[in-house]
DNA sequence: TCTGGCATTGACAACGCTGTCAGCTTGCTG
DNA sequence: CAGCAAGCTGACAGCGTTGTCAATGCCAGA
């Protein structure tokens, strides 16, 4: 059948199933109080008739625009965004709601007027928060201001009354230095990540904790603070190597500082792991590509995103509160850029 | 002043500025035929209460959704998505029109279906159409059936009536095959990209032109075919190195495939710059973070995007014909993976 | 001064849906 | 079998714009 010339309105599909506008719009929404028998008699007129609603109409007239914001740093892995953004459409998609992403270039001192702009102008009704952007307090109360729904993904502490997706990087971290005390390892480096990250202070937790079950001593002199870039990466590794008694295994908070160090000890003709071990965090695209492939510890990012979109909807859609959600568990992929001390 | 509680709407500003409503919508429409000391009334009336139209209503009266679509392939390279969609978005947001993405895994035997679906859900009134999206007919004939105009960026071969993004590929492969000739390089290897990208030809093409201006035999054994990915660039390079007389520089048409040829030539132990010299093409993120930094191609993409995006527009406000853009220039970024041969 | 014609302005009906509320059916209960 | 509550359905008024078309203002030329 040849695609109609003209789409169909709520009345045709009415004036087919022989009802008025008002039921069917009932049965479209998924409305109770409608007989199962004149339900069916609407469903199969909509089908026939390939009834879309028009949104424009449904948002004049119900004040529901369905759309949700992705707001997100724009210097975030690329990766990560995709994934991000993947998972969230996956789910708003089917579920007929619009997903509007708005890039956000840190630091950004009117911050708040931009996402004030954002959310007028594309009429969001709830925002979907991926890290850094959920630590944010001036957006959060921005936010809670305008009574708009978030979902904040990884945020350093969970916003109370709002939905939280964590996942246990602590734990994660701590199995990564563990792997690398278990290859021999004694002194090993850490280069933190940006401050403003809540998953910086988690990771740092969980390398202390590794050192601490293994009794290893913990010393400041192996700790460098890096921002999750990969010069910073390198920087970090630079002073580290440069230490009289240079660490044998480097855990860098993400895979962009990892590949920092990488470069750098190459720069230096270190031999990449027999020379130096070295780990990242968060299993990006080239984590894989790189020479030596990395050792790195892989989010399970569309699922968090899902779950953050997911639970937003049911929220806008007036389900019931939201569940606190048990945390994600990540996984320690082991490549080559890790091997035992020989 | 604090925000009002309730927005404004088209009747409020007129009530202020003593005009109709309709006045108020030619002048915030920017139509003719409002004296000047009337706008200038109106427009005093807008900003003073912060109006915003409403966009649904908008829509539903005037037909127009105001709505941009960017389909992509959901292989792409992250950080040309992402310089695509940036380009575009900033283009799009002060025109007042809203951006859509929507990746497509490629191949699709539905392709047809999900763009129709699509475009008649967000009601999208033109398409960006990246590579290799421009390149499908049957996308083309989709859009042309539906009347929805569309901006292809870097297609094979120009759609006739619509915009096209071109940029001139040849020439910098032209460049970058005469860098390895001078470089005293002699057999240069090759590796194609997807045969279903436009870019490739050309890419390929540029690689002949700078051998026959120097002079140097074509030689098929040096040239394998790859589909712009890690695995098989590494594949292709696998091969080229195991020819009798191996090339001292290989050529791949991407920074994926030539990541995967300095991982397959480190894994061999062979030195690059030092025994191999490589170059790919988009300069990717990574490109300058592996060692050695990549010598590429740099597409000005988010340049591109935003022509792509501002040309639509325009044709969508029914502005004048698209008028024929000269291609856009590429730069040959020259880092560490090539040296002369010693 | 009058008239035609163009520039300017406004009244009002769409646009396609949802919310409200009233009315009609059922199925029970007493 | 009346009476009543709950279940089901429909009529109709918005929602905030734009499009249409008629009305008015204004100016040059007769």
């Amino acid at each position: 059948m040849a695609p109609e010339r003209t789409k169909a309105t709520i009345f045709d599909v009415a004036r087919r199933a022989g009802v008025s506008i008002k039921t069917v719009s009932r049965v479209v929404n998924n409305e109770p109080n409608v007989r199962q028998k004149t339900r069916d008699k609407v469903l199969r007129s909509v089908r026939e008739l390939r009834y879309l609603p028009n949104a424009a109409a449904r948002e004049l007239g119900g004040k529901r625009s369905r759309v949700v914001g992705l707001i997100y740093e724009n210097a975030q892995e690329f990766s990560y965004l995709n994934d991000l953004f993947n998972g969230a459409l996956g789910i708003c998609e089917p579920a007929g709601y619009t997903l509007l992403l708005r890039p956000l270039t840190l630091p950004d001192p009117e911050i708040i007027e931009h996402i004030r702009q954002f959310a007028l102008n594309a009429r969001v009704e709830g925002f979907v928060l991926p890290a850094p952007l959920g630590d944010l307090p001036e957006v959060a109360a921005l936010l809670r201001e305008m009574k708009i729904p978030f979902a904040a993904i990884t945020p350093r502490e969970p916003a109370p009354d709002e939905i939280n997706i964590l996942c246990n990087d602590e734990a994660a971290s701590f199995s990564l230095t563990e792997l690398l005390i278990d290859q021999g390892h004694r002194a090993i480096g850490f280069i933190k990540g940006h401050p403003d990250h809540g998953a910086s202070a988690k990771r740092f937790a969980g390398y202390r904790q590794a050192l601490k079950k293994h009794r290893l001593p913990y010393s400041a002199r192996l700790v460098r603070q890096g921002y999750f870039d990969f010069d910073s990466g390198q920087a970090a590794a630079a002073r580290l190597l440069d230490l009289p008694r240079a660490p044998t295994a480097i855990l860098a908070s993400n895979d962009d500082m990892a590949a920092g160090v990488i470069f750098e000890a190459r720069g230096r003709g270190l031999n990449v792991p027999g020379d130096l071990s070295i780990a990242g965090f968060d299993d990006t695209r080239f984590s894989s590509r790189i020479w030596p492939p990395l050792t790195t510890v892989r989010q399970p990012i569309v699922k968090m995103a899902e779950t953050a979109a997911g639970l937003l909807i049911d929220k806008l859609d007036g389900g019931d509160t939201a569940t606190p959600e048990a945390p994600f568990e990540c996984e320690v992929v082991i490549r080559e850029s890790t091997a035992s001390l020989s």
